[in-house]
RNA sequence: GGGGAAAUACUCAAGCGGUCAACGAGGACAGACUGUAAAUCUGUUGGCCAAGCCUUCGUAGGUUCGAAUCCUGCUUUCCCCA
């Protein structure tokens, strides 16, 4: 994609957004001399990142908008060895192979956010596989090792919340992997800046430590704050697990779905962090909300925004087609479904759980237990179901039903469909066959 | 190498022979209230053919009418001494 130019400098840029957590002295002036590059690492723990890694990314994208030329690193070196930064335990090590899938996939994504092609600040992607894999161990602890001691290594956080419980050497090398890395990045690409989560912070000085001490170079650091819920609880996580860029893993709906359901004291914080809108936009729209909130103005920009930019604009529109009528009031909603076209309907209801129930058992009439247990699995046990709806948490077709409710053909939605929900937001989808 | 302590459900953490499917807290899920927010209040949180039954307290045995609770072996973790 291509990126348009603004006139503010990258550092006042991420400041009013609420974007840096710390700053090594002597950055900004860096910032100032020109062209600048800087670059972030992506851990390849996974074929697609999630929208924890969405800061970084965004970082990325203010410093290309403000001139400066972004290096995305994906690690494939690195993700070899592990990083023990907030581990508690030894990680696991990932195979080649998956390696190679989860570079492929993150790779294809950052496409999508930054300017590979045009102009001298052009993004460039880099694999610190590429200078690691001809450097052998012996050149390494020589080349490298020698510049940093031991006492150095031990004192961070990262090693040091480890010794009690145990830590191999391959962790702890690590931080001198990562270090090197912004060595030679420094050295063959004249990048100068490694930006990154505060988590990183440790790492990232090794990396300026090792260019001042084996080069007597100079290099900065740019961290941005770890994002919390405002309640304390992760962020980037549902209830299904993370929230995930791929629309196969979270489908759109769904992804559209995490950003709406956005607290209000989250949103205005957000809506800094993850999209572009300029300060006196981001101004209105926060102002407008106070006076409205139960609109929920901001959300829905929030999520508009992100949806549209991590997906697509049709993905959009039908995240917000599929959610209107969810959340519509029952009759409403599911004469809303009965008019919706076949392909349509099927559209909506990608990524909900689903089951089919053979069409004769309708006829025989089902009971609301065996249909939610027994014939599809959407609750793990007889025992929940019941709880379930003893609760009155269970909805056929936008109705609550009690635990005596018989399926039968009436039930069908298009004579062919039956919705269940569990709470307010939590779909299931029988189809009769 | 010697000595001591501990292992309980998603997590922390009670329990020390029957009244224990196991106190309490957190989390999670749901209900009410709302705005698909937050806060608050309430309920639920092993399974089943459900006033009953079955399987759970690191693991394998044993004592006992009866064990999460006592004994023995094993495994793991922590602490102290060398």
């Amino acid at each position: 994609m291509t990126i348009k130019k603004t006139t503010m400098n990258f550092i006042d840029e991420l400041k009013w957004r609420g974007m840096i957590h710390d700053m090594m002295p002597g950055t900004e002036h860096e910032f100032s001399k020109g062209i600048t590059t800087a670059y972030i690492g992506f851990d390849p723990t996974a074929d697609s990142l999630h929208i924890g890694s969405l800061v970084q990314i965004m970082i990325l994208v203010h410093l290309q908008k403000s001139g400066h030329k972004p290096i995305a690193l994906v690690g494939g070196a690195t993700g070899m060895v592990g990083d023990p930064t907030g581990r508690t335990s030894e990680r696991n090590m990932l195979d080649d192979e998956t390696l190679q899938k989860n570079l492929k996939g993150i790779r294809s994504q950052l496409e999508k956010f930054l300017d590979f092609k045009s102009g001298a600040n052009a993004a460039e992607m880099v694999n610190n596989y590429d200078w690691f894999k001809d450097f052998s161990f012996l050149d390494f602890i020589r080349d490298v090792g020698k510049h940093i001691t031991v006492n150095y290594m031990m004192a961070k956080d990262s090693v040091k919340s480890r010794l009690e419980s145990g830590m191999s050497f391959t962790e702890f090398s690590y931080q001198l992997v990562q270090g090197y890395d912004f060595y030679w990045l420094w050295k063959n690409k004249k990048c100068t800046v490694q930006l990154g989560g505060s988590d990183q912070w440790g790492n990232i000085v090794t990396g300026t430590e090792l260019i001042r001490r084996k080069a007597g170079g100079d290099a900065f650091a740019v961290t941005t704050p770890l994002l919390k819920k405002a309640d304390g609880s992760k962020f980037g996580k549902s209830a299904g697990g993370n929230v995930w860029l791929d629309k196969t893993k979270t489908s759109p709906y769904k992804f559209y779905q995490y950003w709406i359901n956005t607290s209000d004291e989250d949103a205005s914080n957000y809506i800094k962090i993850f999209t572009l809108k300029s300060k006196p936009e981001i101004d209105e729209l926060i102002k407008e909300h106070l006076a409205v909130p139960h609109l929920r103005l901001l959300q829905k920009e929030l999520a508009k925004d992100i949806t549209i930019r991590v997906h697509s604009v049709e993905d959009f529109e039908a995240a917000v087609h599929a959610s209107e009528i969810l959340f519509k009031k029952d009759e409403e909603a599911i004469a809303g479904l009965n008019a919706l076209p076949e392909d349509v309907f099927n559209d909506i209801f990608e990524g909900v759980p689903q089951a089919e129930i053979a069409l004769v058992d309708f006829n025989s009439g089902i009971s609301i237990i065996d249909a939610l247990v027994l014939k599809s699995n959407f609750f793990s046990s007889n025992g929940e179901a019941r709880r379930s709806l003893k609760e009155n948490a269970v909805s056929i077709n936008k109705s609550k039903v009690s635990e005596d409710k018989i399926l039968t053909t009436s039930d069908l939605i298009k004579g062919k469909y039956v919705l269940v929900q569990k709470g307010k937001k939590n779909y299931y989808l029988i189809k009769a066959n």
